[in-house]
DNA sequence: TGTTATTCAGATATATATTGTCCGAATAAA
DNA sequence: TTTATTCGGACAATATATATCTGAATAACA
């Protein structure tokens, strides 16, 4: 029962979008370079989060990925079913149907009582995750940051969305 | 994200060892046969009960597995946990850490915020697991089955239950 | 008390999913 | 129209889950 890196990456990343000014946009190397995780790999994320429509991506030069809705509306959880998909974590296979004493398939209308108990289970973190929002996640980062680090990532954003021939 | 499959057939055989009589045992085996599925498979998730504590085994001949404590004390996270493990799913990789900004180590005492939404919701998920016994299990089994299909049941532990030399 | 049949337990292969990489299609700027 | 740039899906390597096999331990029986 593991949930793949690439939540992880993709939570971070998205959490980054939420500062990007106006129509700017992130490229996937910048993302996987400001992470340190291979770019090819964090550009697979960045894809399915474009897929979900949790994210819009812009082609050729000056392109780049931004959040597709305000980050009041994306939750964890729209995050970690567009990497990890929606299906249930539990799979019941119906072994009650097989064996001596297998279930004739009419006796099974209702569900397994252990697939039923999962069900609930996974519905409990489902509803915990949805719970917390990107707004409410970079919150927290605003809060817990030491000022200089947050002029940090400014500066660094600076630079990475204003690649534009800005001679001045 | 998925959990494996030995703990569906390690719960199944775990509610079928409610049934069991006295001092009896079920073999892994007969646990297989009766649920149809691959026989060592199956063992391998007895054992991981029995290393739990979950169950007690016996060898030999006329061995098998039997449950090593009251069903009201043995939950549906007890015997998950047996199978998949403690570990907790979301494995955070402080990559907050990395790259050009990358937060020192002694910036990082306290738990990334995505990593605790996620301890969050899956200590949902764990207790609402928790809550749920092997006998609670047992009981919705006794009310949701066909009276006909409990007395199959009954028939076949006699059977695999009492291979001793009973010839009358 | 030795011998044998039986059963559990750990070590060993195979299949599947995760992780990581590459090349072509699409887009925008020049 | 050309070219640089970036995303997107197809491809390969690795790790995990699934399945199997052989040996160690135990109890019944002679």
């Amino acid at each position: 029962m593991q949930i793949s890196k690439g939540v992880e990456w993709a939570a971070h990343a998205a959490v980054m979008m939420i500062a990007l000014p106006d129509g700017r946009g992130l490229k996937a190397e910048a993302l996987a370079r400001y992470h340190e995780v291979p770019t090819a790999y964090m550009a697979k994320q960045l894809q399915a989060l474009s897929k979900a429509e949790i994210v819009q991506s812009s082609r050729g030069a000056h392109g780049g990925y931004r959040l597709a809705k305000p980050a009041p509306d994306i939750s964890l959880w729209d995050i970690t079913a567009a990497i990890e998909g929606h299906a249930p974590a539990f799979r019941c296979t119906e072994i009650r149907q097989n064996g001596p004493c297998g279930l004739k398939p009419k006796d099974c209308k209702n569900p397994c009582q252990i697939a039923s108990a999962f069900a609930l289970a996974e519905r409990a973190f489902r509803d915990s995750l949805k719970s917390v929002t990107l707004a409410d996640l970079g919150a927290q980062v605003l809060q817990n940051s030491r000022p200089e680090h947050l002029s940090d990532v400014g500066n660094w954003l600076e630079n990475e969305t204003m690649p534009l021939s800005d001679t001045r």
